[in-house]
DNA sequence: CGCGGGCATCGATGGTGGTCGATGAGCGAG
DNA sequence: CTCGCTCATCGACCACCATCGATGCCCGCG
């Protein structure tokens, strides 16, 4: 419970180890990569990242998501929570909205460890 | 236990769905990409798939990985046939040994999802 | 100032997944 | 044929996780 896994908030564009095909992954870094890949590995969030992205503006907030999704607000902000410590997703809040929207780059930079 | 989630063995270059980023994930294309991803959402495998590509000849017997990851020859063989349901790695049978290796462009191809 | 709405956190629960030892199937050497 | 080696499968155990209802926090409106 105590554990939050925060992995670098804004880490930029460098990643964080060679295309994966090039040599061994050391263990602590595969520890690392595959953090942020079970990010991703839910059906759930892949479905939030898609509707955030193809939102107007390219943000959404809760309101927005707990329908598509068809599940409980908590549940949503939960999935939320874990790709903002993936450092996948923004959360800026305007009044009384939390507004979510998709840090440039960062799927891309996953994407680009996985290919050789 | 009997859910063994075959996902089309040769797949070949041609993948499921859009760049994620394009248009909302149906929910069932969302469980289908979350069952691919969820095969590499591992520390273990992805050191298997790193070990198998930079191993000499592009491919590996059980008995050359078990030492490197540090883990029992059963647990092993367990991710190696998750890696090979995925349709990450092929396996090939020679005499007593069993020859994994990556598949060409299957970890390309699931990259190019995450891609915008 | 008090009320209402949007959202994060908490605690509990059921299901999933990683790991192991034990066992069985298959092949090759002697 | 028999033994030994490699590997896949089985059953069990433990940890983690997705989900929910309930609750608390915070902002804005009247």
């Amino acid at each position: 419970m105590a554990k939050t896994l925060l992995l670098e908030p804004t880490a930029g564009p460098a990643d964080c180890c060679a295309p994966l095909t090039r040599e061994p992954l050391g263990a602590e870094a595969a520890v690392v990569l595959a953090g942020r890949v079970k990010a991703i590995a839910d059906p759930t969030r892949l479905r939030l990242l898609s509707l955030v992205a193809a939102y107007e503006g390219q943000e959404a907030c809760v309101c927005d998501l707990t329908e598509p999704v068809g599940l409980s607000q908590p549940t949503v902000s939960h999935h939320l929570k874990i790709l903002v410590d993936a450092g996948l997703l923004n959360r800026e809040k305007r009044g009384v909205w939390s507004f979510y929207s998709l840090v440039p780059g960062a799927l891309d930079s996953l994407a680009a460890v996985l290919q050789s």
